[in-house]
DNA sequence: CATTGAGCGCAATTCGTTTTGCGCAATTCG
DNA sequence: CGAATTGCGCAAAACGAATTGCGCTCAATG
């Protein structure tokens, strides 16, 4: 025979079992309309005994309301998007919505796909969505954004997408405050190490550091360690002369402070290293890793918040974009220019 | 007037504008039955001018499956379990499954009685499953698999589930490996920061380093890093003296790693240290922590890939256990011990 | 004692899709 | 030329819960 597993129990076979309708079945669980103490208290000891639980699918379709919110990361396994997640998670939970988790990974477009449908589908409400590269006019993003569908941008804005609100750190101010922050400890010949040029979020970075170091060489990376490590390569096998290092996100400044260190160049003596997000290993590794702390969770958490503001109100119009603050934390990786 | 986004194209009115029936549209897309070209065409074409997508709830309800698995993990923002995550993420896509996820933080009764609801209300199919300290007889995890529901147990073996399948590492050999090493180092006198002590996973590795080190010293840990700060500057008030330190994880490793450095130990001159796990901060601390490697992703894949062959199936009954194999990695962190 | 009203329960309809049982037409074969 | 076959499309019945119109039974009231 089948499973103990293979079929729930049904509204139908609880009403049969009190010998009422389920009509009064449902009743008793929602409340909308008076059922009697006597038969109330019976359908609820059949419901316990039973362990009855009504079908998401049906009570989905009649609603329609999936009760699910999405959100796409490029990499879930990435710690900086698992606090984002887990900043979504939380208040999904707390406003009693589930999630779905979609891992773009290098932004498969077959993925992509997938989970846009999910909001096709009506599977999910809306989606929290994260980008992790440039986004052109021809993506499916901005087909789901221009028909007006339940998106909010999470850690990184996409121009040209009007009407869908983002959550983003103060970029620009963050790296303002590291720029200073060399400058004041008498740099001149600094180098960036910045994300993909078409990120909004490695503009204003590179914005921010340049007002204090115009004349800075910037060179391009993919926010993985490894990245940081090899640009850093390609510079010193160039004899480029720098004593300070910026980098766009805190992988590729470890990856960098790596590749100094095997160049027998040491850090914050020889050369000053800032990253970027203050990340769990910012702080472990020696020297500590002078950076701008992003406050991860709540960017996921003021993402899944406006968004389910918005699936309330039945329309993302009038849902207001959100910047969180940032703040410098300086660690040992930063130090005065050493005298030549 | 409403959103254009607020109401979806039905099958109905597919049907409508082409002059057929809904049958002959749902024929068309799914193909078992035959259609003549010219009207298919006609249905194609209106199905692409529309934009229509088959709403996920209806056919849920008519297959009674919703396509989507589960995934409980503690905490998704730690490095360790968004590995896992990944790993059933890409398997459950690669199988064309949804994933919902749900952080289990601090086992909150609550939480676990949201997702465990998941399961019964047919939202998920399956359950992959990672505990994270004792699972008690009481626990819903126990009820859920006694009345054989799809699970599958990630990372962590429960004693007392007869029928659920896991996929875990060789804890056991892995200590034994560092266990060994150690030894072979000629270090005697040994500390082994353990994780919770309900845990097989626990057991298996203290059970394995005692192999070498049959009088070490045991303490107990939450396999946070703080914890492995704590503990070592607990064991130096209590003035315990050893050469080598044993971490249950990587993170309480690294965390012991850092007091000793406070308290002007040398590692690995004065005491050498390593983890389990090999996460991704092991390998770019100064020195690099000694640990054995887990492949979280392959265990991610593998728990979804016996859940989804159980879902197949019908049943979970005959999916057999996984052991994932794990490989010593030696880094900076060990050496001999030093002469008196 | 008849009338009203409230309390309570039933049958039927709806959500959007998938799946059958049939029937109608055009073709092919004996 | 009549009969068997095939191609194609329609109507109707599920799936499981939520809702609504309606009717029944009591009790209270004039």
């Amino acid at each position: 025979m089948n499973d103990a597993s293979s079929k729930p129990w049904t509204m139908q076979q609880i009403a049969a079992a009190a010998g009422v309708s389920v009509t009064t079945v449902s009743h008793t669980l929602s409340g909308k309309r008076p059922v009697s103490s006597e038969t109330a208290l019976r359908i609820r000891g059949l419901i316990d005994q039973f362990g009855y639980v009504p079908d998401a699918g049906a009570r989905r379709l009649k609603s329609g309301r999936s009760g699910m919110i999405g959100l796409a990361v490029p990499d879930i396994s990435h710690w900086y998007f698992g606090r984002i997640a887990r900043g979504v998670e939380e208040l999904a939970n707390e406003r009693d919505y589930g999630l779905i988790i979609c891992s773009t990974s290098n932004s498969d477009p077959r993925r992509e796909k997938r989970y846009f449908n999910l909001l096709r589908t009506r599977s999910i409400e809306g989606l929290v969505y994260t980008a992790s590269r440039e986004i052109s006019p021809t993506d499916e993003l901005m087909r789901m954004a221009s028909s007006s569908s339940p998106i909010v941008l999470a850690d990184e804005e996409v121009v040209g997408l009007p009407g869908v609100p983002s959550v983003t750190s103060l970029n620009f101010a963050g790296a303002q405050a590291l720029g200073r922050h060399l400058r004041a400890l008498g740099h001149t010949r600094a180098v960036i190490v910045a994300g993909f040029a078409g990120l909004r979020s490695t503009v204003e970075r590179v914005a921010g550091i340049r007002e204090s170091f115009p004349d800075a060489i910037v060179v391009h990376g993919d926010f993985e360690l490894q990245s940081g490590y090899d640009l850093v390569d390609e510079l010193l096998a160039q004899g480029v002369g720098f004593t300070a290092l910026f980098g766009c996100n805190d992988y590729m400044a470890v990856g960098a402070m790596r590749r100094l260190h095997e160049a027998g160049l040491r850090v914050p003596h020889d050369v000053s290293v800032v990253g970027f997000d203050d990340v769990d290993i910012a702080g472990v590794i020696t020297p500590g890793l002078t950076t701008v702390r992003q406050d991860m969770l709540e960017i996921g958490r003021r993402s899944a918040q406006l968004l389910i503001e918005g699936l309330d109100a039945g329309s993302m119009r009038g849902i207001p974009s959100v910047t969180l603050p940032v703040e410098l934390v300086v660690r040992g990786s930063t130090g005065p220019v050493a005298g030549e």
